[in-house]
RNA sequence: UGGGCCGUCGCCAAGCGGUUAAGGCAUCGGGUUUUGAUCCCGACAUACGUAGGUUCGAAUCCUUCCGGCCCAG
């Protein structure tokens, strides 16, 4: 039993305390990691991560298991933070969650959990891991609607094989009908969403301690001027909500939404109603480039399904070369706003093949 | 200064004598979502530029004034 050791990252919320219930069912022998990835006293003020412990607590002494803490804001800082606001200062979206599974979740928090004997990890992700002939293949899980796949797909296959994801066939409402009966706290507790160390519903206030906005002019596709926004950083393609442009005399009943930043003039551009056509692109730059299984010729000129966000809308796809080592990739059914530094992730059939940044379009 | 038009929620905008004063946008609250977004649901004018009048009854008719626009000048 004890060379069965796993490491299992948890968070507070149902998934992960289902997760070790599975594992501890399954023989291992179980220890958590709870991961702290910020301090909190940089954020605004809700501090969610006490009440996240006191969660985790609880799972771990009802299941008897074994709790470490760690902190790993520094590498949370230096590997995505800094990041994210370089990005975010070019005006790009990008998307942190991503890389904190690929730098932290997966890397830092693997080679913690091989300092303490294990060889395996474990999270609740939904997502499944198939092996063949000691290849791994990342693989939708069954509950579709909780595919966290999208977030998942920068892993190789050295991390692959050493995780292990418990809730690969669990649809979410088992997950909470397992966590009742074993009489988590955690079961009826309220989903967390946002990035992990914003949390929900702050992400303009946060931004702006990091970044200056100006104010600048909002304009349509004929360059009229419709108002002023309080900062270009703050929005992002596709975008409806806080512009604050109400009606205009001899244009549509329809929202607003932002379909260009022109970041050297400080300008907004909008345009109304969800599927004009300015939002609309058949064909987008990807950079960064990763694949799963094999090298990126392996994803070219074939159909492909591809996202371009968690749980959206599945494109029909074919992916090629550019001459500068990007690759095109094109949809017959356009992608709707697509925003620069956000993922695109590569589907075939069930499998996750990978995916890249979207650069430009 | 003559002539014409117009002032209804933060913005657009219906209503033209009896309506609980449409609707959209914006905004706010909630739901969905482990990024940013999107999407969905809900809330949102006892009040119709002002002051009088007509009428059983006015945002709707008349007059005063205030404000804005257009054409003449």
């Amino acid at each position: 039993m004890n060379n069965k050791k796993i490491i299992i990252g948890v968070s507070g919320g149902v998934d992960s305390a289902v997760s070790m219930k599975l594992l501890k069912d399954q023989e291992y022998n179980v220890e958590a990691i709870f991961m702290k990835n910020w301090d909190e006293d940089d954020t605004i003020d809700v501090c969610t991560v006490k009440e996240d412990l006191v969660y985790v607590e609880d799972a771990c002494n009802k299941l008897s298991i074994k709790l470490h803490t760690v902190n790993f804001s520094d590498e949370y800082w230096n590997n995505i933070f800094l990041d994210f606001l370089e990005k975010y200062k070019k005006g790009h979206t990008p998307n942190p969650d991503i890389l904190c599974n690929k730098y932290i979740k997966f890397k830092v928090f693997i080679e913690y959990a091989e300092k303490l004997g294990a060889n395996k990890v474990a999270t609740g992700h939904y997502a499944k891991i198939v092996e063949n002939n000691g290849t791994f293949f990342l693989e939708r899980p069954k509950d579709k609607k909780k595919d966290q796949t999208y977030f998942l797909h920068t892993l190789d296959q050295n991390q692959l094989s050493k995780i292990i994801f418990p809730l690969s066939n669990f649809y979410k409402s088992e997950v909470k009908k397992i966590a009742k009966s074993c009489n988590f706290a955690s079961y009826n507790r309220k989903e967390s969403m946002g990035i992990c160390f914003i949390g929900n519903k702050k992400f303009k206030k946060f931004i702006s301690n990091y970044i200056n906005n100006m104010p600048g002019d909002i304009l349509d596709d004929n360059e009229n001027i419709l108002g002023t926004h309080k900062g270009i950083f703050y929005t992002t393609i596709g975008q409806r909500e806080g512009i604050g442009i109400g009606g205009i005399k001899n244009k549509k009943n329809l929202p607003w939404y932002v379909y260009k930043k022109d970041l050297v003039n400080n300008k907004l551009y909008i345009c109304q109603g969800n599927n004009n056509k300015l939002l609309l692109h058949n064909k987008l730059k990807i950079n960064d480039m990763h694949v799963i299984q094999g090298d990126t010729n392996t994803i070219l000129n074939k159909r492909l399904e591809c996202q371009i966000r968690h749980l959206g809308e599945k494109h029909q796809c074919f992916i090629n070369k550019t001459t500068d080592n990007s690759f095109f990739v094109e949809s017959f059914l356009p992608f709707k706003s697509p925003a620069s530094g956000q993922s695109l992730v590569i589907y075939e059939n069930e499998k996750c093949l990978g995916g890249g940044i979207i650069t430009n379009v």
